[in-house]
Order: C-alpha cells, then sequence, then structure tokens
DNA sequence: GATGAATGAGCGTTCATTCAT
DNA sequence: GATGAATGAACGCTCATTCAT
C-alpha cells in the first residue's frame, strides 16, 4: 500500500497552489483540504518549500520519460511533435490541476535540476536537434527553435489557465501541430 | 515636477520584484532600496499589493498604447508584427527589469483591466483579426492564432529571463518574425 | 533481570542532556539514541519531564548513600571530607557524564526532594555539624560552612565542566581538602 | 533620552528569565510583561538568543570593570578580596534579579567571550595572581586557586537564589571573606 | 510630506504526547 | 511491550500596515 496520507497531502495542496499560488497558501490551508493536522505535514514533507518542490519534480521530470516514450515510438519529427501536443493536451483536459502547476510554477523558485538529467524541454531540444539533423527540420538555431516550439504549445494552455482561451484544449491541438509543422519544416 | 518619491519607489521596487519575487520582496526591503521611511511608501500607495497593481499596468497599459501607434505606422499587416516584435526585444534589452517584471506578473494581475481597454495582447489580437479581414493572414481562429503569435513573442523572452537563452535578445527578432510569417502568412 | 529497555533510554538520554542541554534534547534525539521508538519511552516515563527526575534522583539519592557510608568509614572529620572528596573527583574522572548532568539539573529539580531524605548535601551539612560538635571544626554557622564547602568542592568541577580547567580532576582533591582543612579546621 | 522600550524589555525578561528560566520564557510572556507587542521585541533584539546574550553579556562584563576598580583601590590583596565581596554582596541585595540572572545563565551557552576581555573571573585571577607574586597568596595554583576562592563566594549566593540560605547576604560576607582568608593566605 | 517605532495577526515549524496496530 | 504516524498547542519570528510626532 503506497502512502496515503502524503498522496492525500500532495493532491490537496497542487489544488490549492493552482487556485490561489504558492505563497499565498498557507501549511494551514493544506492541512485543512488534505483533513490532517498541520504538523502531519512535516512527517512527509521537510518543509513546504520541499513539498511545492516535490510536487514539481514528481511531476515534471516523470513527464519528461513519458514524452521521450511516446516520441520514440513515431517515425518522423513531425510526428513525434504532433503526438507530444496531443498527448499534452488530452493530459491538461484530463486533469488540468497537475498541469496548470507546472504552467505557474516558477522554474527558477524550485530547486535547479542537475544537467544532464532529461526534462520536458530536453526532450523537445532533442526532438528538433535530430530533425535539424535528418533535414526534416529546417536548418535553424535549436535553442530558439526549440522556444519558439515551447511557445506555440504552451502559450495556448496558459491562456487557457487564465479563461482567455475556453473549452477543451484537445481540439485546439491541431492548429498547434499545423503551426509547429509551419514554423519547423523544412 | 512629478512626485519623486514616488518614482523613486516605484523604479527600486520593480527591480526588487524582478529580483527576489514579489511575495520575497518586503516594504522593509523596498524602503531601504529606494532610501526613504517604511511608512513613506503607504503616502503613495494604499498598499503592496496596489503597488504591484500600480506597477503592472502603468507599464503594460502605456506599452499598449506604444503598440498601437507602433502598429498604425506600419502598412502591411507582417510589417506590424515585424515592428511590433523589434520595438518589444530592443525595449528588453535597453531595460530588462520592466519587461521581466511584466513577464513575472501578468496572469493574476491582469484580471483587474476593465474590458475595452487596449492591452498589448488586445493590440496583437487586433493585428491579427484586421489581418484575417485583409486576406493577409489565412483563415484561422484568431483567439489561438493570438495565443499562437504571443508563444512565439513571449516564450524567448521567458527563455532569457531563465537565462536558458544569453546575449541580447534584439538579434533574434529576425527569428520570431519569420516563424510568425510561416505561422500566420495567408 | 532489570528492565533493558528503560536502562538503554536512562543512559542515552543522560549523554544528551549534558551535551545538548535538556531543553535542547528532543524525545526524538533520545529515541533515536536509545535506538527505539519515540513513543517507547512513554511505557518507560511519564514524561520527559519525568524522565529528567528520574535521572536527577537516581544518581543524586544513591550518591547521598554512597558518601554517607564513604563517611562512616572514616575516623575524623576531616578524613570523611577528604574521602568524600577523593571519592567524588574520582567518580567524576570515570564517568563525567553523570556527575556533568547532576551539576547542570541541580537546581529546580532539588525542590521536589521530600524533606528528611537524605542528599548529598544533605551528609555534607552532617558531617560538619559532627564536626563541630566533636570540636574539629570551628565554630561557624554550619549553613554557612556547608555552603562554602560544597563550593570549595564544586567550583572546581562546574570550572572543569565549561572547560576552564582540564585534565582529570582526582590530582586537584589535595588542593581541596587542604582548602577545606583550612576553611573548617579548629 | 535612552532607548526606553528597549530597557523595558530588558527588565521585564530578566526578571522572567529569573523565575521561569530561559527556555521557559516565551517571547509572548516577555511582551506581556513589558507591556509591549512580540513583534517589538525584534525591533530590539535579534533573536531571543540575542536577547539573553545581550542582557548576560551587558551586566556581566561591566561588572568586571567595576569588580577592576574596586580592587585598584584597596591596598593589599585581602583587602582587594574583601572589598569585591561585599560589593558583591550588597549589590546582590540591593537588585538580586540581575545577579540571580547571571548565577543562573549558563556561561557556554552565550556566546563566547573573546580572549582579552576583562570578565569577573580573570579580574579574581589577576587579583590572585598578584597575590602570589607579593607574597600575599601562598604559592597555590592560581586556576585552582581562582576556583577555590569563586566557590566560596558564589556557592553561598547559589544557595540564596535556591532559598537554602535565607536573609540578606552582606552580613555573610564576613564568613566568606574569612575563609578566603584562611585558602589564601600565605 | 516623511518618519520609524509599534503593532498583532498570522506564518512555517517543532515536539512532547497519544493511540491504533 | 513496542511501534511510529498523527496530533495540535505553542513556539520564535515576520512583515504589511498604522499613527503620533
Amino acid at each position: 500500500m503506497t502512502d496515503k496520507t502524503k498522496t492525500r497531502i500532495a493532491e490537496a495542496s497542487v489544488g490549492l497552489f493552482v487556485r490561489k499560488g504558492v505563497a499565498q497558501t498557507t501549511t494551514k490551508d493544506i492541512a485543512a483540504a488534505a483533513g490532517i493536522a498541520e504538523g502531519t505535514i512535516y512527517r512527509h514533507f521537510e518543509s513546504k518549500e520541499a513539498l511545492v518542490e516535490h510536487l514539481f519534480l514528481s511531476n515534471y521530470l516523470p513527464l519528461a520519460k513519458t514524452l521521450d516514450g511516446i516520441q520514440k515510438r513515431a517515425a518522423t519529427t513531425m510526428r513525434k511533435l504532433e503526438t507530444i501536443v496531443r498527448y499534452l493536451y488530452e493530459a491538461y483536459d484530463h486533469d488540468p490541476t497537475i498541469f496548470r502547476f507546472m504552467l505557474i510554477t516558477e522554474h527558477g523558485a524550485t530547486a535547479k535540476i542537475p544537467d544532464g538529467i532529461a526534462t520536458p524541454v530536453s526532450v523537445m531540444r532533442k526532438v528538433i536537434k535530430e530533425g535539424i539533423k535528418t533535414g526534416a527540420v529546417r536548418r535553424i538555431d535549436p535553442q530558439i527553435a526549440t522556444h519558439l516550439a515551447l511557445g506555440l504549445i504552451l502559450q495556448p494552455a496558459t491562456a487557457h489557465v487564465y479563461g482567455e482561451i475556453t473549452g477543451p484544449l484537445a481540439p485546439r491541438a491541431n492548429d498547434v501541430v499545423d503551426a509547429l509543422s509551419r514554423v519547423l519544416s523544412a
């Protein structure tokens, strides 16, 4: 059996962090939302900051693995990017909270991720670099290309978080994939 | 003569907000940086929150005016977008602080802007909508198109804030303008 | 067989109390040092305070018995005091921890000892009172005489606890015994 | 005008520290006793620990100066020690609190006093060392002699703190001075 | 207008103690 | 007996805000 209380704390706190912001969420809020005593948080996490970091890394880094697996199963660069976008937007629709949390969390505020560890961003960069090598992606600085692609994917999601785009995100994937193709294709 | 002290407070606080984050910046920090007493902040701003809002709106809304002026002087949709991007990236290079502040603060603060007030985002949307009408921009949902364009423009700036892209941003404008053209052109 | 766990707790905690102070030692520290669970402490002691009291009394009161036995076997008042000092200083050198604990804890904990129970202090007082009666000790208020004697004996030990005197204490016994003789002899 | 509030905090807290112990006195207690808000403590002292240290050092170190002045005005070693004892016991009777605080505070717990700074203990040691040099004090290790003398002086005061000796301390000075003379005289 | 000492609610965190297993 | 997760009151401390000067 997995650690029930730790999970309760984690699930309750992402929700609060997304709704109210990390700084505006108190340990008291978290305890109340998780139905536990405030002190119990500290049996499972060293500090509130450690809880935030755990939440971020335990979702952000596994997502890299998932995206890498998805990417490997697709044949071409454009199919790789397409399946990644579709996966992300469907996952967002299925449980927006954790994605909102990742979108909202200031990367700089969380502990630095050691070099060499795969992140969703590094997976994207790898796909694009390989695309350039194979000629599927036009000649362009891979770093700027990565961020242009990220912009196309993340900005609609961010807009959705703040209510500027409404309804499920998945149907928007077509437009995004199309845009990716236009920006990157050779 | 404009309110000297108010300006000192404003200038000192954006710097701190960008460097340390809004929540992590105390009124004591602000007073020290501005060379004034803590209480003096409250002669010029109702609260710390009001200071943040003032800082955001007094830069964000005038930027809309500026971008609208720029946009009006350009002949075609693509030239409009190009001059906007070049203006933004040069302004970022000239004084990154205020742009970083807007990038960091944007969400949450935008909620308070009444409908009908022009924002940089609404200027972008207007340009794109007009482009669709004139046929310069391909047929696409203007809302998603606006956010695709914003993603292309803002993500490289965000990446710069977090040190993933280094050096001046202005030379990157070419790649962004090119991408905008590919995504939007009919 | 005596209560093994209780002994483990007692031994582990004196060490911690001496090294870090009673207030700075947590029940968690004690459990870790004793190799038991935190809750187990409460099977053996009603509270942390009761543990401290037990530790103090279970060493302080038996010490009175020991000193009284020693005292009884010596012929003269001065020999009584001499053997007491030598015993104390040798015991301190052999296991400073428990003596340091008594030196540190003494005040406040002594309040709980019922009248009529022999303590090291009461043994000293008895020896001195008898000395006055037999004429071995000069005429002096027995209460002040007791504390003058205690001062001569305890202050070097206290100085050793705080590192102002180093090396074994036993060789210092000569000087202390000599001083006791000078202060008390008729 | 001196800092009224800081003085109020200092005076209120020594009283509490002596009555309840440092660890058992909370910042809330101090604020209530001083008639101020809890936060105000931190306008005058960096932390509770710093308050304790300030209290200790601002009384302990000046006492060294006072004792040194007293000592210089006396002609012989024994007169020096006599006036020191009389001064201490009269000061204790006049305001026992601060003396109790110094007696109770664990020296080791407060910040280390830098070498070369005069303390009451170092003044005592100096007087005794000079006494040995002039022949007024018998040949004896100055370090042990200092602590024997300290024991004679402090133990009656400590006994008074814990109620084992009652009434004013000053009349006891005669016995202590006599004892000092017996222990130290050549 | 400016000051800065004072405020006090509320923060993140600790830890002696309890109790179901 | 032993466990260790859970508790929650209480801690030291922070900081946006106020107000007498």
